[in-house]
RNA sequence: GGAGAGCUGGCCGAGUGGUCGAAGGCGCAGCACUGGAAAUGCUGUAUAGGGGCAACUCUAUCGAGGGUUCGAAUCCCUCGCUCUCCGCCA
């Protein structure tokens, strides 16, 4: 969420930042409301001030001997009553006021860091760097064929058990699964990240709170009788595991590495990836999430961005770095770093981790701050994937595929799967 | 699903209409004492939004929302949550 303060002060900051993004936003009533929503407020407390004298008063001069039903105390009751009215008046004004600048401000995205390259789409994004020698002969087969010959997956029947876009993985596609997840989060832990797996079902603040609502309620899966969602990424109730939390600053940064199923609609995405594990309504995902000082959360997100791809590197996958462009940021991103693994059969680079800075605001939508002096500071939170478990399987079938039609692991998965290769069955 | 109890500051806990943002304790921080520490003493220690932007000060907040009142943590209503017991269940 945008800082109510830079609206009403200095909203031009605002819309020049948001036009990086390519939006053009006009901030005048918004600025407006801000503006009035402060002289409400002062003017409200005013008479609230007023009001209290006159109470405290009453039960003064009461104590002190007055009649209660004199003049003197019935003059003071009718003043109360008055201010009570104009009071409820403005409070009244304020309260509508303040619901409908919130509801706008949920609605802007984050600004881009200044160091976020400029552009309007995922055309004007940078490669930052690249790790690893791709596999380039020709003849190779895409992770969904190589898995259909050793009977890793099965999507036809996962539709009759419950829609398109569904997969059910058994015997070594399963194992692998598992392995991967356990070699994720071990790896991770070993660098002081700590373990976490959360609830996968999620309410309305936990999703507001990130970022994902209100604007991408059709993106998530919602159980309609009750205030649940299904969470698209862990981030989510990582980032409200906080929520309204003061977090001492002698314990920050907070590193988290959390497993969990998410869950995305795609809606819109109608016939794009619809063979295979790159594109489903459920996938497994190992997600970082940091929880930092403000002046920390640069190196930070050059931290994490490397503690994802340590994943990539110890899977001996090769890859590339993007920075986003400011258009192709996400919702609550300054800034973005896309790791994009290599996909030999396929022969093109795919989207594996999106490793973000999401500056204060996360924070700010879901009020979790440090504590400076005497004074609050809003934390700054970054997330990234650690991997997307489905596509990182995709992509080591791709990587690992023999002529004999096996599929070679990478050293580190061995003790994982209980075997180097796997074998068509 | 049925029955009951409760929700007060970081924690425990007092407070049933009047100067209460809230006693007391614990914890924490600073200072004093000490060779150092313990013990002790003193001082300070909620959040949000305003103004000075330093001391300080105004407003709101005692689960949430509404009501009664000049005045509510304290009375009334609604909702939420937590806990205990019973039933059911992985």
């Amino acid at each position: 969420m945008l800082d109510q303060r830079l609206v009403r002060e200095n909203p031009d900051v605002i819309s020049s930042q948001l036009g990086r993004r390519g939006k053009t936003v006009d901030l005048t009533r918004l600025h407006l409301m801000a503006k009035q929503q402060r002289q409400l407020e002062e003017e409200r407390s005013i008479l609230q001030a007023e009001g209290n004298r006159v109470g405290k008063d009453v039960g003064h001069r009461i104590k002190s001997g007055s009649d209660p039903k004199g003049d003197e105390i019935a003059d003071l009751r009718h003043q109360g009553n008055v201010i009570k009215q104009k009071v409820a008046v403005l409070e009244d004004e304020e309260k509508k006021l303040n619901a409908q600048l919130r509801d706008q401000l949920l609605t802007f995205p984050n600004l881009p860091s200044p160091h976020c390259p400029d552009g309007k789409d995922e055309s004007d994004n940078v490669e930052v760097r690249r790790w690893g020698t791709p596999r380039e002969e020709t003849g190779l087969e895409e992770h969904w064929q190589i898995a259909e010959r050793l009977k890793l997956f099965e999507s036809e029947r996962s539709a009759r058990i419950a829609q398109s876009r569904f997969v059910t993985l058994f015997g070594q596609g399963a194992r692998l699964e598992r392995a991967l997840i356990n070699f994720m989060l071990d790896l991770h832990t070993s660098k002081g990240y700590s373990e976490v797996l959360p609830p996968v079902l999620v309410n309305t603040a936990s999703l507001t709170g990130s970022g994902q609502l209100p604007k991408f309620a059709e993106e998530s899966f919602r159980c309609a009788d009750d205030d649940l969602w299904l969470t698209p990424t862990a981030e989510v109730p990582v980032t409200s595991f906080h929520r309204d939390e003061i977090i001492p600053a002698d314990q920050l940064p907070l590193r988290y590495a959390a497993y969990s199923p998410c869950f995305r609609r795609e809606a819109g995405s109608y016939g794009r990836d619809t063979r295979g594990l790159i594109r489903l309504h459920q996938f497994n995902k190992v997600e970082l999430y940091w929880f930092v000082h403000p002046d920390h959360s640069e190196a930070a997100h050059q931290q994490i961005t490397a503690d994802a791809e340590s994943v990539l590197q110890a899977l001996k996958l090769p890859y590339r770095v993007l920075d986003l462009c400011t258009g192709d940021l996400g919702f609550s991103a300054q800034r973005t770093y896309d790791l994009e693994v290599w996909l030999p059969g396929a022969g093109a680079f795919r989207e594996i981790s999106s490793c973000s800075i999401c500056g204060d605001f996360q924070a700010r939508r879901s009020a979790i701050r440090t504590k400076e002096g005497k004074h609050t500071k809003l934390v700054h939170t970054l997330n990234g994937s650690g991997l997307a478990v489905g596509r990182t399987m995709a992509a080591l079938l791709e990587t690992g595929q023999q002529p004999d039609g096996s599929v070679l692991l990478p050293e580190v998965l061995i003790p994982y799967v209980g075997s180097e290769r796997l074998q068509p069955q």
